[in-house]
DNA sequence: ATGGGGCTTCCAACGGTAGGAAGGTCAAGG
DNA sequence: CCTTGACCTTCCTACCGTTGGAAGCCCCAT
């Protein structure tokens, strides 16, 4: 099978698998008399394989570790599960942070009138953060 | 004001201050005679500014439009709340998208034992995913 | 004047992904 | 046989934002 077509069916692109050979991740495949990669069912697993790790979100270090793993038939599923849950945390911390930010900034927007006047809380508070109920004369950009 | 003090004062990061003007996104400041950056109260103010845009989320090409809504006086506040606006859409998205990540993998670590067995459900997913109620039997990773 | 810390510029790396250029290969159809 | 077009090869570039380092200059205190 042709990158091409490995790309297809794995649906990781011809570019990322040879990113992926690149990094050592999946290893060198066989080559055809004209240096074509040819890839096998099993390497076409793989890529998917990895394909589904990264759709949830799992950096490529993290898919190395799981890799090793699906390999070894004799791991502990205790070594995946924690893996995961470090993921999962991972992603939790993240997203947090995002709504953390999409808190605020919707605190922000939801005081701010929206119309063609050019009084805005969200300029401000970037200018300047709210201390308090006293707005501090602070924060006047520069060149104005 | 040397760029390590305005670096200190904003929380901007001396290399990120020269990256910021490299860019365009902050003005190219004054020199002292021996070529050094000399940052004035204003310019600190705008690092600030960006810092704070920075932690909510917003891009570099979003903090360029949002200080230029800074700049205009005249500005329309609903062009601030339109921006911001969608920035909270593209958070939420974001959001949503590592949600279903880490709903996904909690619900295979649920069903993953954790033992020093090797069965595991997260790699199995990985492997193939799940359709249906029936394991079809592929998935099987190479050289094993 | 010597040392240490700050400043300057320039170059590289990170994580992943995508785009393109220049050239070789394969298969189909004339 | 030859052309055409799709595919493959390698290599270089960019994206985004941030950090690190090297080499060299500047400023201040001892």
């Amino acid at each position: 099978m042709n990158i091409g077509r490995a790309a297809e069916a794995s649906g990781v692109s011809a570019k990322m698998i040879r990113y992926y050979e690149d990094i050592g991740l999946i290893e060198k495949p066989a080559r055809t008399a004209a240096g074509y990669r040819r890839y096998s069912e099993a390497e076409v697993n793989t890529l998917s394989f990895i394909r589904r790790a990264r759709n949830l979100g799992f950096s490529v270090e993290e898919i190395r570790a799981l890799l090793a793993l699906w390999r070894d038939r004799s791991r502990a599923s205790s070594d995946v599960k924690a893996l995961a849950m470090k993921h999962i945390a991972d992603l939790n911390t993240r997203i947090a942070e995002l709504k953390e930010m999409a808190d605020t900034l919707d605190h922000l927007a939801r005081n701010c009138h929206g119309d063609d006047r050019p009084h805005c809380p969200i300029l401000e508070s970037l200018a300047a953060p709210v201390i308090g109920e006293t707005q501090p004369r602070e924060g006047q950009p520069p060149e104005a």
